[in-house]
This record gives C-alpha cells, sequence and structure tokens, in this order.
DNA sequence: AAATTGCAAACTGTTGACAGTTTTCCATTA
DNA sequence: TAATGGAAAACTGTCAACAGTTTGCAATTT
C-alpha cells in the first residue's frame, strides 16, 4: 500500500458515499431496517440530503459486505441468513479466532498481556453480579481486542465481516443468555495460554471457544425451533 | 437467503454495473490495468459504451473486494499489496484451506475421492514431463474442486476474494517456477487423508500444504530482493 | 365472491450536465 | 538553467431528469 491505513480511513470518511455506507450500515445493523425488507433508495437519499447516486454506491458496498442483496429491477434487499450460513460462518470464524490467538500468542507484549488479564478480571466481576448490560460490552472489547493485536489486518478484516453478517442472523439473540461463567472459564485459558507465550496452546484455545459458542447457538436454536412441533422431529 | 445462488448469479450478471464489475476486474486482474496506476472512470465508461454512473458502482463492489483503493477527489487506484499483506494472506489462507480439507474429509462421497484422485494423476503425469502449461490449470482446477466441494459458500467466497488480491502481488509470479514435485507430493497427503475420511489429518495436510507454498515464495521473494544490494540489508 | 385484466403510481437503471478539486503545462523570474 | 507561480485542462463528486420495469389497485368478468 502507498497510503497509511489511518489516513485513508479518514479520508473515505469524509468522502459523501463513504459516509453513507457507515450510516446505512448502522441503521441496518441496528434492526432499523429488518432483514428480509427492500430498502429504498429514494427514502434513504431525502433522509441523508444527497441524491440517488451516493446512495446507490453505498448499497454496493455493503454488497460487498454481505449485508445486503442486489435483485435487479427490484432493489437491494436486506439480507437474512438461514441456520446453514450461520453454521458456515461459525466454522470459519472459528479457524480465523484461533490464527488470531496463535498469532498473538507469538508476539503479545507485557502491556497486552496485562491489559487481557484486566478484561479478564472485569468480565470475571460482571458474570459474579450477573451484571449482563456490563458484561457484554466488556466480552465485545475484549475479543475486538485479541483481533487488532494478532497484527494481522486482512484476518481482522475478515474476521469483522463475518461478525457483521451474523448479526442479521434473527436467532443470534438466543445465545446471549445463557452461559457467562462457562464462556469466562474459556477466556481464561485463552489468556494464560497468550501470556505461556504458546502459540499452538492459543490456537486452540481461540478456536474452541468459537466452536463452543456454535455449539450453544444450535442448542438455543435448536431448542428454540424443535418444541413447537415435536411430531416433525 | 430466498433467492437461490445460481439465479442470483445470472440475474445480477444481467445488470450493466455487474457486468461492468466482472469486466473490470478482469482487466485489473489480467494485468491490463497495472497495479498502483489510477483507474480513469471516463476511459471505462467509453470503453464499455456506458455512462460513468455504472462504472463508480461497480468500482465500490472492486472496493469492497479489495482489489482497488478509493482516495477520495483523485480517484481510485489498483491496489499493490506489500509482501507484508501477502503474508497476512497467506496466513489467512493457510487456516481457510485447512478448514476446507476437514470439511470436505467429513462429508466426501466415493465420486468426488475418484475425482481427486484423478486430478491427482494428471498433475503426476504433467509433473514427471516438466510441462508446466499443462501443470498449473490442473493444479488451480484442483484447488478449486476442493474449495467448491469442501460445502462451505462463506469459506470459498473468502478463500477466492483473497487469492484474487495475491494475483496484484507483484512477487507472486517468482513462485511458480519451483516445485512441481514437492507441491505434488503434498497434494497426494492431502488426497490421501481425505479417502481415509480423516477430518483432522485432512486439515494438517491442507494447512500445511498452503504454509510450504507461503515459505517458498517467501524463500523466492528474499531470493530476488536481498542480492542486488547485499550492503543494505 | 373470487379471479383476472388493465391502468396508474412507485421505483429502479441510466444518462448527461454542472460544481469543485486536482493535475499538468507553460510562462515568468531568480 | 532551475525554480516558481498561475492559468487551463482533466477529472472526480454530485445532482436532477428520463426511460423502462415492477408493483399495487381498481374495475371487470366469470
Amino acid at each position: 500500500m502507498t497510503i497509511p491505513d489511518d489516513a485513508l480511513t479518514i479520508l473515505r470518511t469524509r468522502s459523501l458515499s463513504g459516509v453513507l455506507e457507515r450510516e446505512i450500515e448502522k441503521a441496518i445493523l441496528g434492526g432499523e431496517i429488518p432483514p428480509g425488507k427492500r430498502v429504498n433508495e429514494n427514502h434513504l437519499a431525502i433522509r441523508f440530503g444527497t441524491s440517488r447516486g451516493p446512495v446507490r454506491e453505498a448499497l454496493r458496498a455493503l454488497e460487498g459486505l454481505g449485508l445486503v442483496e442486489l435483485v435487479p429491477n427490484r432493489g437491494v434487499f436486506i439480507r437474512q441468513p438461514a441456520v446453514e450460513e450461520a453454521i458456515e460462518i461459525y466454522d470459519v470464524r472459528t479457524v480465523l479466532f484461533g490464527l488470531a490467538g496463535k498469532l498473538l500468542a507469538e508476539r503479545v507484549s507485557e502491556a497486552e498481556v496485562a491489559r487481557l488479564r484486566d478484561y479478564l478480571e472485569q468480565m470475571e466481576a460482571a458474570a459474579r453480579h450477573r451484571d449482563f448490560d456490563r458484561y457484554y460490552p466488556l466480552n465485545l472489547a475484549f475479543h475486538e481486542f485479541i483481533i487488532d493485536a494478532c497484527g494481522n489486518g486482512t484476518l481482522a478484516a475478515q474476521y469483522r465481516g463475518l461478525v457483521k453478517k451474523l448479526h442479521l442472523f434473527r436467532a443470534r439473540s438466543l445465545v446471549q443468555g445463557g452461559g457467562l461463567e462457562v464462556s469466562n472459564s474459556e477466556h481464561r485459558e485463552m489468556v494464560e495460554a497468550i501470556a505461556a507465550r504458546d502459540p499452538e496452546r492459543a490456537q486452540c484455545a481461540h478456536s474452541d471457544h468459537v466452536a463452543r459458542a456454535k455449539a450453544r447457538l444450535l442448542a438455543a436454536y435448536r431448542k428454540a425451533e424443535a418444541p413447537p412441533s415435536r411430531l416433525t422431529s
């Protein structure tokens, strides 16, 4: 690359269609426009006070991220991942997060280890008090930190894209309630492996963590799907 | 997804900006527009007989694929990955291809095993005759087949995106010459592991294959970079 | 009453034009 | 001759309008 990443990000944000891309993405991920629904170019253009050109450009960019689907002459629709796709995403996330753990274990600094331990402590405190509102953002930041600190920007970009897509999966919310302590014991093993600078162990700990999250999601999903009609199963 | 993938692909290709996206991508990956160079929207519009609108949409889509870079008020530039990024990509490819091998080993059919063995045989024949022109497309098809047959479309999409990005790495050509037999013994182990329906072994064989390809590329790169000025190293 | 056909409104796809910025080139000056 | 400054050309960013398609509605028919 000729241009540094951060400078580029700033510049991209300044461009109109760049801003639109982020705003529309926010509207989609925030659930303002529900999955499956058609997006109206005109409404968006009016809402943001621009013409339809930049809106269309932004939507084409979001298509590349897999958040919307373009159907010729009918418009763009918010994507609605089926369970099968959610499983696919979790499988890919599993190996990506495993790689992040491995790479981080190879290069982690003392300061970063301290930071990880701090996250862990705060999460454990929140879990003990069953304070989910505090736990959730901490959990998010903890994972983000690992993805960023591993030093592989390509991995980070891909991982973030997958997480965004998962936000469109309707059953995602199912898993949020359960397993605060379970999840945290996995976090502890991850941090220990990183602190020990053991890449292989870290890779296992990290990929296992996501694999178990997948299992928890699927269990919750099947539980929510099956009971209404037991005869069909 | 509400709409089947293949139908959507056909429809997308019919839309003008969809066609443009593919054509421009072809021009970029074919080396017609060299990395680092600016793309002229007007020239492209004239060349394809359209206005600039669809061209801009296509370019925004290509930005999402990581093939071009948008710089406000200056235009889009063909990306030029540095060695560091190539390494990042190889590391991600390593785990993705490993996952493909694992998934394939879990679900492979007899017909698919036969097809893999066929590829292997043809590649070995080509390698014995040092017929690189025959070996290269076979090698490509072999890898494509594995990626497709593993049954994870998300993985396939991500993997293909990474391979496209690698095409923009100038030193990519360095590695093409060497290691036909070496590479093929790795292929044999991959196929054997899949045929044995051993997911773990297949995962190792597949990720090792890419990891070794990375090592070969880096070795060739350092060899090509270092000698001209030994004092600077 | 249900289904069907035709019309009108809404929306997408594309275009050409205009405003603002960047780049290039040439004339001027040290 | 090299450097500098400025004007013109080129190009990007954005917009408004038009053509073609889809969708929704109402009248008509069975």
